[in-house]
DNA sequence: ACTTGACCCATTGGATACAATGAGCGAGAT
DNA sequence: ATCTCGCTCATTGTATCCAATGGGTCAAGT
């Protein structure tokens, strides 16, 4: 082989994990489509190696479906199965939301705070002009608004299962998160959750987060992203 | 290469997947003991490649912990940690509890019924005489049983969730159930679990099930198992 | 025309050779 | 004696080669 893609740094395979997961993250890989381990590994400038680690990976992760010797694929979910997951999250984040609220240090409060007023500013700018950078960061800020929560429940291993369900939902998520009265929705009830965890009312928060899942649950039940 | 190990059927990969799989669970391997790549190739009597493959996704389920180029160990959990995992399973297992309650259908209930009464034959039979290979089958069995309500939940990324956590702490539960007090503990709470989703009362079911758990949880911390 | 079977090829699965890296050890200096 | 620097070596990371498999195609028979 000639040369690896530009830096050496990372572990290729690493780098070829996180490369295809936001590829297919984003949409840019799309459920269904078939993806072979050559062709990655020339998109990378990698060997089949490393691409065959990421996949295997990705596989285990929940994000392609790979069959013996025919192939890998991105995994394709019915809609049903995304309220499924949604389903599991309001549980594993409501949870966590009870327990951010019971047991959160000044710190994650300060982060949460921050993120917020954050979030607050970007929608306010992208119900007005530039909308259109505004989504990802948005959607970004929510991401980083539930890890938050998820941090000041500190438990670990509840961060992890409800990320696993998080990164699965998050392409759904950018595109659901387009419409202008959800995205209110979603900061004024981040906006009582933090006010929630602020009194230290677990069952308040609990009740706020199940509502705010199972919320975005329905509306993307209702206005389905295009597949 | 010679030859590979006895037959040639699954992918090694998935062999090799399983058997170190169960040489963690079973204790075999102990936390924190490190396993290299060369020496697991000669065990199976296959080649780096597929060892490589199964210790990703054992990495990835999170039993091993990989890091970059000093090896991979079997993962330690600490006391807390455990607990943890308990709390989160408590969850969502509860959650399916409800589930199973309120939308089983009638092969489900048949299921759990034949997985019963097994368990309670096992139980008396492990009360009197050959304990010894009863702890297994009880495990076993008593597995079977929560895969059946999850089952019955009707929910598969729940089953999914829930069965990171439980493989997991496996082998946390042999050792624990060791305890003949423990056994019928759980039993009798599997008998009215089985009761209530019969009758199809979520609430109860949830609560029971929460219970079963975080018992389980709080006798395993009281009387830790050796490690 | 439809079914069935054999063959070919694309693609993955596994083995081995080679490169890179991080840890431990020993020699030398202070 | 201790600390530091560099070297060696065990072990992982990557590349490439060969084997195995399964699907698709094409043709022949009914």
């Amino acid at each position: 082989m000639v040369k690896r893609g530009i830096k050496s740094g990372p572990r290729m395979a690493d780098r070829v994990y996180e490369d295809i997961r936001r590829a297919i993250v984003q949409g840019e890989l799309k459920p269904g489509e078939r993806i072979t381990e050559e062709v990655l590994a020339d998109r990378f400038g990698a060997s089949r190696t490393p691409v065959r680690s990421a996949i295997v990976r990705l596989a285990s992760d929940g994000f392609v479906d790979m069959t013996p010797h025919s192939g890998t694929a991105v995994k394709s979910r019915a809609r049903h199965e995304i309220a499924e997951i949604y389903d599991v999250r309001a549980m594993l984040e409501s949870f966590a939301a009870r327990l951010a609220a019971e047991r959160h240090e000044e710190h994650h409060l300060a982060r949460l705070d921050g993120i917020q007023s954050e979030l607050e500013e970007l929608s306010a700018a992208a119900r007005r002009g530039e909308r259109e950078d505004a989504v990802d960061a948005l959607s970004s800020l929510n991401l980083g608004f539930h890890q938050a929560i998820l941090d000041a429940a500190g438990n670990p291993t509840l961060k992890d299962s409800a990320n696993r369900l998080m990164d699965i939902g998050f392409l759904i998520n950018t595109y659901a998160s387009f419409d202008a009265s959800e995205i209110d929705r979603s900061v004024s009830d981040h906006r009582k959750l933090l006010t929630a965890i602020r009194s230290r009312d677990g069952a308040w928060a609990e009740a706020l987060m199940r509502a705010h899942i199972l919320g975005a649950r329905n509306s993307l039940i209702d206005h389905p992203p295009r597949h």
